[in-house]
DNA sequence: AAATATGTTAATATATAGTTAAAAATGTAA
DNA sequence: TTACATTTTTAACTATATATTAACATATTT
């Protein structure tokens, strides 16, 4: 059984997506096998740190050989979890909704979009026979059927409130667009995308540019 | 003249936007004096990171007192840079791209989305007489006109390119939500906001929650 | 006088970078 | 083909840097 430490830092866990990336791209390149240092060189990240990154999951390179690049790229699609699959509803049916229903990367990942939840139901082109429900069959919907992502792209004060029923339904991560700020707990994972933050993070590195 | 610590580590300026909203907040609630243990409770950040996170500023707070919401506010605000004016241009009118030009929240916080692109100029509803300009007159735009942050929300291989073209005209912040990734450097400030690897985040946060 | 609450210093924890012994691959010569 | 020296590269360890938390002296309010 693979040694593995018992948690393994936010920061690491952050760029393994990085990581799974590169390999991917590696993989279309045919390259059969890598480096740490060309790692390194690609994702602007030490391989010292690359290789400590890899080691809190145990040793996936070979000393003199480096690391096999279908092997760790299967290994970070396990530990991220990319194996299995994943039930995923939006709500709110506004751009950023659309957005992401019609995002094609999820599709071939395992990755579901199972149901759309708006307060109103209009004509909303959606894919693969999509349509938009109101957000009142939202709880229902939920207790009959597995959802393990709910997506909230609404805006305004009623997010408190959503994020409340959607922790009552027992779905256990959340990928928040909105403004208001969902705490992760015990039983829910939370994402927080927060675009007004993200901009004025990139005003001020762009105003202390000379800074880096 | 205040004393300011020449560089402010990331993770603290990362936080000062969350400082800002809940200031913003706490103003709207009628509130004019908080202390750093409210702001913890709030933001769910220790008391003491609140008052060393301000610390690296200089002394914004009175002790025994505690901190003037409308000061802290209007210090924060200066601080990330957002007393000043931008003009901003949108590559892709796309879903994303459609979404963030008609970010409300923008409006009245001095950030003016001048101007959007794509490789068609079809019919795309856009606020504020905003039309869809041919991508092929996005260099002479940017030399014409001045444009303080690029956000691209193209997809493919393009985006590459169309990085490299946005810093030859010598703009000095990218907003990026594409797949790709681009290395901020000493002339450009850029903001990744990677949707996959922020799924596949949640994802592994989602399969580990009990080690929270 | 007691309670409150900052700013700063000190202590602890976490993250990143550097170093090295050992393992494997490669190259070369007989 | 085999022996063996050289090169490559990891895994683990060590050192440094950064971030967070705790402690406390001092100032203000009540």
């Amino acid at each position: 059984m693979r040694k593995v430490k018992n948690i393994i830092p936010e920061v690491v866990v952050r760029r393994l997506p990085r990581y799974f990336r590169l390999l991917s791209e590696l993989e279309r390149e045919g390259k059969d096998r890598i480096s740490s240092s060309v790692i390194s060189k690609r994702l602007n990240i030490t391989a010292s740190q690359v290789r400590q990154d890899f080691s809190h999951f145990g040793a996936f390179g070979l000393q003199g050989y480096g690391y096999d690049v279908n092997f760790l790229k299967e290994e970070i699609k396990n530990i991220l979890g990319l194996d299995k699959e994943y039930n995923v509803v939006i709500i709110g049916a506004g751009n950023i909704g659309k957005a992401l229903a019609n995002y094609k990367k999820f599709n071939n990942q395992g990755i579901n979009i199972t149901a759309v939840f708006d307060i109103q139901t209009k004509n909303i082109e959606l894919p693969n026979g999509l349509e938009v429900s109101h957000i009142d069959t939202f709880s229902d919907f939920a207790k009959n059927n597995k959802v393990d992502i709910a997506v909230i792209t609404t805006q305004g004060e009623a997010v408190e409130d959503l994020a409340k029923t959607i922790k009552e339904c027992s779905i256990p991560a959340i990928w928040n667009f909105s403004h208001f700020y969902i705490q992760s707990d015990e039983k829910t994972a939370v994402e927080n995308i927060n675009l007004n933050e993200s901009m004025f993070t990139l005003i001020y590195l762009l105003n202390n540019l000379e800074n880096k």
